[in-house]
DNA sequence: GTCTATAGTTCGATAGAC
DNA sequence: GTCTATCGAACTATAGAC
């Protein structure tokens, strides 16, 4: 059993997954963990500042247990099948749920804002090498900001898990259609050169 | 001046937009419609189900907004031209916003979730139309659903909303890169027909 | 249909015993 | 470091006057 302060930041962390940022208290979160009320304010101050520093916490624990993954990445479909499975792990483990409630709160609380950012930072951090790897050798790295594209990817996956809540049919179907949008970035980059320099020439004029 | 139905209704939405899901009550939303708290219960039985019937209202009044220019879409690009302008101006007008408050409500809610799928679908119904008529000439039509499309669209444009809300200048960088990486599939659209059945024979080896 | 008044609950935060 | 006890505020929901 670990010591108090992890116990109170990994009881944050479920209890945002399991009520919402609508439904987190001192009271239920010092409940989940099994210690006392007063606790959150002795250790971390206020519920802010707790969830502030729970949405941290757990994004450093999930990613480390990425990282490798991530790494071995070096194509579009591996990073892809990267993320279908990312999604799968992460929605039964609940770490980017409870991201995704204080990314909801950080829209009006200046306290939550900045924490939700550098948890979703990490997340882009590990996008944004595997991108580059990725797209490095296809001519999309000429056009296409690969930290953008990131920045873009991270904030799509939120949406989707938010959107697979409320409607499991739906995001399944929306990954779906975005694997097989995939397929063609693939196609393109597998095609020849004469292709890739029409594509080139295309990209020029439309840019 | 509005009925108190009605004024109830916006003002749900300005507090859903002003202090998020974990913000709103009866009194907050009853002093921003400048009526008796009470009133919330006799119009509405609850304060979620105002919120349910707020989020749809809000929606349709929106979209009604917006029909037409959807409709006038024929390319790519005047889709992503109208997808930027829509975040510009919702941004300023704060449904999509209280939208994504209710869809994180939603996730531990029962009684939110049908309401933001509701939500949610009206706008998927205007970016598949849209979405169908683009891609209907383009290779993309035959290997990619275009309503799982359209949902991740919809969806990835409430994480990008979100995103923004804590993230301004990462949100503008992710929007930039869509935009280019939008060039690219014009460029892909406008090729001729020895480049499109290459890129067919592709995606069939892919997919 | 709109208001006042109120019951009963839960909240954040602190004081103080141990 | 952890607990009990507590204050003052805000909350949902209802009863009842107008």
């Amino acid at each position: 059993m670990a010591d108090t302060r992890t116990r109170l930041l990994e009881a944050a962390l479920e209890t945002l997954k399991e009520h919402g940022i609508a439904g987190v208290s001192a009271r239920t979160i010092a409940a989940t963990a099994g210690v006392n009320q007063a606790l959150v304010f002795y250790h971390f101050g206020s519920v802010d500042q707790l969830l502030a520093a729970a949405v941290e916490h757990g994004s450093q624990q999930r990613i480390a247990l990425y990282r490798a993954r991530f790494a071995a990445v070096t194509t579009l479909r591996e990073l892809l099948d990267l993320g279908r499975a990312l999604h799968a792990e992460e929605r039964a483990e609940g770490t980017v749920a409870a991201l995704a409630q204080v990314l909801a709160g950080g829209q009006t609380d200046p306290k939550l804002a900045p924490a939700t950012t550098t948890g979703l930072n990490l997340w882009i951090e590990e996008v944004e090498q595997a991108l580059g790897r990725v797209l490095a050798r296809s001519p999309l790295a000429e056009f296409v900001d690969v930290t953008g594209l990131a920045k873009a990817t991270a904030a799509a996956f939120v949406g989707l898990e938010l959107y697979e809540g409320v409607d499991p049919d739906g995001a399944n179907q929306a990954f779906d259609a975005l694997e097989s949008l995939a397929g063609l970035v693939t196609a393109l980059e597998d095609m020849g050169p004469v292709v890739r320099r029409a594509a080139r020439a295309k990209l020029r004029r439309h840019s």
